[in-house]
RNA sequence: GGUCCCGUGGUGAAGUCUGGAGUUCACGCUGGCCUGUCAAGCCAGAGGUCGCGGGUUCAAAUCCCGUCGGGACCGCCA
């Protein structure tokens, strides 16, 4: 074989002159009868036009061995819409190393392909220049990422696949014991526990690129296993750990984008409830949640007799049609609302409304002074209980008005001051907003340890925040419990026993007797990140081998069944589906 | 568990609402012509179980029911 001289991308009027071996894939072919043919040969990092005698043998996606002299084109048929479209390779001679079948899409081709038939034939679309620049972004934003962790003293640990199941969190992957027949390993939902461990055994500043594994639905930004930049830092308090995350995040920005982000800015939890009906807020745009509470707190209308209203005006939105109206009705009921209220803004301060005759002079005057409506502006809004409100309208705000994943810049935030616990669940246990190893908050710990009203418990912030990209959750970590009797106390809320934590969690707490110091962390996505950063609305796009929606590989047919041999070495039996 | 959208030669779309011959467009493919193209051009050609099954009808890509596959979302994802 002949070996290669130069890549094809990388050619320029520098190279004129020279003889050089290019080795590739065809791109394009062009026959100009019997004695001229163009060939574009396509290499990792670009496209060169040989200039070949005969061509007739050589087909789309041939791989090939071009040797041949770099030369000047003549003036008048250079390509500016190529990099080296000022020069080719001349009197070329052409070794065929591999034949092709036409391929099921074209590589180089103009139109989308259906996802199943691209995933099919991954190996194919990994040729494309989307996939190329994709996962070359993706290695460049994790070398940055490596960089910036090692530059900031943290050593890389590998934490082990197959470990215990804990019940929660997410559904567990599990793999049979061989060896233990009956028994079960789990594939980590993340490295949590380990790298607490890691504390402990004093490694100080631990971090690790770790493949997570969760057995829920898949969505766009979900795959059934992920990767993330998983770290955790002893002696430190959260302002610390989101530094840190913050110079990681901010050099995988600078690599891909060119230029650093400015600071990341703070916002509590519950203001971002309020203001944007979201915990992973997109700051990208603006139409805010209004409270309108207090407006309707008389209100002689039954809808609104609620312990929150809030709405959202989209301006000069009123020449909205009543179908679209309706399906925005549909929607927000889909979401969980009873209804949607919208108030449409005329030219003399008069309003249109299906409930217009249920309000008052009073309510909908104090309705377009507080969301500040004016003339062709509509008004969007619901009353329920907080939680519902925000949802709800949180949704709504998107569903109108957000913006397409490579418009309005790169907006990260922080999320702070979540609340300890989510709700409360039928036996009126509170559940962890984050997870059970989350410290609260250190001006909530009295009322903590005071009060077991479940109302007030849903009051006790946590120091656990979020990292927010877009929209998109990118990751969560908390400043962690380090103090048995916190811990405990944690538990016995949770409604977990001193047996049933000992039997879970027991190495966790043994670890704890011996010496453990304070310790907070955090995690985001990678996937995640590496998609909004190269414009991606889909995290598939920037994984070489994802998975579909359903959780199935159109390339290697998994999850498949395996043989009876396997099933009897494991213990198993498998049981006919339910009908 | 639920809601919505999509499935038509190798690829992408139109046709479906309003039933009437597998019709159309672009790319690709095969053959021919063509000495400066680069979305090459011109000529000719091949290629289809309209995802699958059932129903309605004189007649179904089109209407109805079911099912499979893909996608978006709600639930779920400590």
């Amino acid at each position: 074989m002949t070996k290669r001289t130069d890549y094809c991308g990388r050619l320029s009027s520098d190279d004129i002159g020279r003889t050089v071996t290019v080795c590739g894939w065809v791109s394009k072919r062009r026959e100009h009868g019997e004695f001229l043919a163009f060939v574009d040969l396509r290499d990792r990092t670009g496209i060169v036009q040989c200039v070949v005698d005969h061509a007739h043998d050589i087909r789309s996606e041939y791989v090939l061995a071009v040797t041949g002299t770099v030369r000047e084109r003549p003036p008048e048929t250079a390509n500016n819409d190529l990099p080296t479209g000022s020069i080719e390779i001349g009197e070329a001679t052409v070794e065929i190393l591999s034949h092709a079948e036409p391929p099921p899409f074209q590589i180089s081709g103009r139109v989308d392909v259906d996802e199943t038939i691209r995933i099919r034939h991954r190996y194919l679309d990994l040729r494309t220049s989307r996939m190329q620049r994709n996962l070359r972004s993706r290695a460049a934003i994790n070398a940055a990422i490596r960089r910036s962790m090692d530059d900031q003293e943290f050593v890389e640990l590998e934490t082990p696949m197959l470990i215990a199941s804990t019940p929660e969190g997410a559904r567990d992957f599990v793999v049979p014991s061989r060896l233990s027949p009956g028994n079960f390993y789990a594939l980590p939902q993340s490295p949590q526990l380990f790298k607490q461990l890691c504390m402990v055994g004093g490694m100080d500043r631990y971090y690790q690129i770790a493949r997570c594994m969760r057995d829920e639905d898949l969505r766009a930004d979900r795959q059934f296993e992920f990767t993330q930049l998983d770290m955790e830092m002893s002696f430190v308090d959260g302002r610390e750990v989101r530094a840190v995350i913050s110079e990681a995040v901010s050099e995988a920005a600078e690599v891909i984008t060119g230029e650093r982000p400015d600071s990341i800015p703070e916002i509590p939890w519950s203001e971002a409830m309020n203001r944007y009906g979201s915990d992973k807020p997109d700051i990208r745009f603006g139409l805010e949640l209004v409270d309108l509470t207090s407006v309707f707190s008389d209100t002689d209308f039954n809808a609104f007799k609620a312990p929150t209203i809030k709405g959202i005006k989209v301006e000069a939105g009123g020449d909205i049609g009543r179908n679209q109206l309706d399906q925005l009705t549909d929607k927000a009921k889909s979401w969980g609302a009873k209804g949607l209220v919208w108030v449409k803004v005329g030219s003399s301060g008069e309003v249109t409304s299906p409930v217009a005759k249920f309000m008052s002079e009073a309510e909908i005057s104090g309705l377009l002074s507080t969301m500040e409506a004016t003339e062709g502006d509509i008004c969007y809004l619901v009353a329920d209980e907080w939680r519902k409100v925000v949802h709800v309208l949180g949704l709504l705000r998107l569903e109108l008005a957000r913006p397409p994943v490579n418009e309005g810049g790169l907006c990260f935030l922080w999320v702070v001051d979540f609340p300890l616990f989510e709700d409360v669940d039928d036996d009126g246990n509170p559940l962890p907003a984050h997870h059970p190893f989350t410290m609260p908050h250190a001006d909530d710990l009295e009322l903590l340890s005071k009060s077991s009203v479940a109302s007030d418990l849903l009051e006790v912030r946590s120091q656990a925040y979020d990292l927010v990209l877009n929209g998109w959750e990118l990751g969560s970590g908390s400043v962690r419990i380090h103090r048995r009797d916190i811990q405990q106390q944690i538990f016995h809320l949770l409604g977990i026993g001193e047996e049933e934590s000992q039997q879970k969690f027991g190495f966790l707490m043994d670890a704890f007797r011996y010496g453990a110091p304070p310790h907070a962390g955090f995690a985001f996505g990678i996937d995640r990140l590496v998609a909004l950063l190269v414009g991606e609305e889909n995290i598939r796009e920037v994984i070489a081998f994802p998975k579909t929606q359903s959780g199935t590989d159109p390339l290697t047919n998994a999850p498949t069944s395996i043989d009876q041999t396997q099933l009897d070495e494991l213990g198993l039996r498998v049981l006919p589906p339910a009908t």
